[in-house]
DNA sequence: AGAACAATTGAACATATATTCATATGTGAG
DNA sequence: CTCACATATGAATATATGTTCAATTGTTCT
């Protein structure tokens, strides 16, 4: 007999760890959340930049000469970092010097490289 | 004066961060993969699915019964997260049971998790 | 062997996203 | 004020990716 819903033949699977899981699960939105803040790290220009700054504030020139890319795309990129609070910045003269919002990133990032070495 | 390479004009910017940051910069590749482990991370339904391991090993039924997803969708979700070797797997008859590799992977999510609630 | 089920996989489609290009904004120098 | 520059941003395009659907594989049970 299966469920009514048809994802999900609650007859047939592991109903203890199944109702067990399902009940500790996170709300979906702050699950959300962390995939958006991942997402941030998910791109291999980001990490380069995010690298970059774990060692130094630059601004976002020092950034396009270190990558090799246009200042543009450098911005852009920055654009989404800013929005999940990964780098900060702030003015001096015509530049915007960025840096890594907080400790956590560099221990994100180390973390990562720390898997891929395994 | 500008740099022959457009994207850098190394006369203006901060040159001494520049270089001391271009030195000690982790080879391209290795931030590449970096990039793609994260984006393993960086989708709400492999999240979810590694939330959900982080409790309980589960089969993809389970998962699928969990998440309200169809297996099909979770499967191919498994696949990119067995690429990463961020989830592993063995067979118990017609079940496929998944946990997560290693302790990287809880710590990994945990430290998202404490960057949103900072 | 044949039926039922779990899981995987390939193709297709719809959506998301990274870079480029053009343009706009803001700052400092002359 | 005007020019040069740094940065930001919007639109467009090309690519990547998540889910669905259909089909396949492999296992258990009768």
């Amino acid at each position: 007999m299966t469920n009514s819903d048809d994802s999900c033949q609650i007859e047939y699977v592991h109903s203890e760890a199944v109702s067990e899981v399902a009940a500790r699960m996170a709300d979906e939105e702050t699950l959300f959340d962390l995939a958006e803040l991942f997402k941030a790290f998910a791109d291999s220009t980001r990490v380069r930049i995010l690298h970059a700054l774990s060692f130094s504030e630059l601004c976002v020139c020092d950034l396009a000469c270190i990558l090799k890319m246009s200042s543009s795309a450098i911005s852009h990129q920055l654009r989404v970092l800013r929005a999940q609070k990964i780098v900060k910045y702030r003015k001096d003269g015509k530049n915007a010097i960025y840096s890594l919002d907080d400790d956590h990133v560099s221990v994100l990032l180390q973390l990562g490289l720390d898997h891929l070495n395994e």
